[in-house]
DNA sequence: ACCTAACCGAGACGGTACGTCGCGTCTTCCC
DNA sequence: GGGAAGACGCGACGTACCGTCTCGGTTAGGT
């Protein structure tokens, strides 16, 4: 009844040996400078390989992001019961790992594959801003009554992620009372 | 007294030609599809005669962005003496600008020349967010009563644009209702 | 057994429609007026197509030389039994070749790219002289007791190719007696 | 009555340092990597002034030569009454000349600037062939009954000084006999 | 036990753009 | 008005990658 397709079917090995080179190529010299023909080589891979499972570098990227070979951590915001100051080490985690060395690179780097490829932008603010968990943080403190029910949700997530985006685009140097600064803004001073 | 150099001085002609031939293009094609070749072309000069001046692709962006070669308007806030009111309309002309035809194709091409070039990044936040006219609005709310005088106020612009560009990388649709959420979220509820 | 290359093999079609551009460009326009871009372009080629397998322009033309596509005739002397007149008509012929339209170009030409590249030198005297042909001349004089068989028979040649080279160099101008009074300076009055 | 220029004359400091950078990048690194800005900076020069004065940079090289300021030296041959060996001993120290280190280099560079500009390579058979001292030489064979006073003496210093331009443009390697043979090939066994 | 379609590596191909070099001209200031 | 410095428009250079294509070799179904 069903179409049988023949012949060998797709090797994990490959998949596994693109994305493992696709991930430390990006880490090491940034999206930019990444490029078919390095990843094909780093993976001992014939191009057409690649083109044939993805249709372009920025899918390739989005897929390591999905698959977690970017970000081995995924910055969650704690719960202690006091949200201002979970969400100022939360910010803060986030902070320093955009000043790290490298950092920047790699925040700028998404940035730019999300410009290439959609669904980067989409996965960007999950990893970075690990929304699923931060709008449970918000949750909890709204049960807790730390924050009006009224509030946007996900919007509110996303000032936090993108107010750091845009500080990381324009390069501006962060100083140790920023994380404190922004949560008073947004939330209104304590 | 001073060092004088001899020999002719910078063309006003030729930069003024290239940084339209930037612009035209620009706006056009977007930032990805911007060469240095078609700038040269574009512009009836030599190529060595942009690199002579400018290092880089985002370099030269930056310095469009600079002269307001690329917004002839800049977003600025109303004060109609109420302040979600006004944040909400402002938000709204930003949000129709990115969603309309290209609009999209322009903030991601200035995200991606803010990749590139640092300045671009802090120049974009000027010019799209209009920041010194935003925080020249919430002053105006902080002396009404509107806002609190605790809120840091260049934080609380960057959570605004912030949430603005981030929606933009992620390519999420906006609904009508986006701009009062938002407003909502980061103000907290009327 | 022996180790097998993987891969598309070199495309017969590219390297002969790149040897006939660079025939008809050499031809047309000489040898500092050739440039890579123009053969790509004549060739339907890609530049990198004639990178990957001549290392410069010099090379390319010395292939043409080699493969005869530069003089579909190739000088050669008769032999009629008389080694001096002989030897007239065939320095004649080549002077003749030199004095026409663009024949000065065409030896210019030959002379730049032999200053490029080795083997256009060594190539030149055979296509140019003739220098077997030649050589088989010499020997067949020798053979009629026309010339001593204590004569270098190659030096001889390189004397005669020599000289005219020498007056191409020049630009002399080039008198109907010219070839007589070579053959007698070198090969001693009648 | 007559017409008087204005201003200053040629600077007659200038032009030795244009001449003196020449000579000196032209044996350093040959002609095709002598550039007209090359000169200009050696000789802190304007390039306008190179210009006003000399249409190409051939013209310049053969300014150079004729000024000797190339060859040192310039061989001429004895006049000991042996022709033969007077001539092994001429052509010996030519092929050493070319033979040597970097020799050849100046071969094809004066080779290469005979092509870009006539009156070099007329210039050439003087420098390097010495043809009016060699004619000299000739002419004392004659007189000697060395020589038949038939023989053209113009194409005979030719053949000699072709020969050795043909043998420097294929690069072929000189053995030790290789200027016996080419006297014995021109004039003859002894 | 073939057959054969789809996979794989390698890499040649026609292209586009890159950033650099050198050309010959033009412009500015100084002597 | 000559000369230094050097910016200009221009054209070619040789390189880096793009995405497609063409090879032989390798694996699995299907028959």
């Amino acid at each position: 009844m069903s179409e049988h397709r023949r012949g060998p079917v797709r090797s994990e090995a490959a998949r596994v040996a693109i994305l493992d080179a696709t991930a430390r190529l990006f880490a090491a010299r940034g999206y930019d400078h990444l490029t078919m023909e390095g990843i094909a080589a780093e993976a001992h891979v014939g191009k057409q390989t690649i083109y044939r499972w993805w249709p372009s570098k920025g899918a390739l990227v989005a897929d390591c992001l999905l698959e977690g070979r970017l970000f081995p951590e995924g910055f969650s915001p704690a719960d202690t019961g006091d949200l201002r100051a979970d969400l100022i080490a939360w910010l803060r985690g986030i902070l320093a790992f955009v000043d790290r060395e490298g950092g920047d690179t790699m925040v700028h780097s998404l940035i730019a594959a999300a410009g290439d490829h959609p669904s980067v932008g989409a996965r960007l603010s999950e990893q970075l801003g690990a929304n699923p968990l931060l709008r449970a943080r918000f949750e909890s403190a709204v049960a807790a009554g730390q924050l009006s029910p009224d509030r946007p949700l996900d919007e509110l997530g996303d000032a936090f992620v993108g107010a750091v985006v845009l500080r990381a685009l324009g390069r501006a140097p962060t100083d140790a009372a920023a994380a404190a600064r922004l949560v008073n803004a947004v939330l209104g001073p304590a």
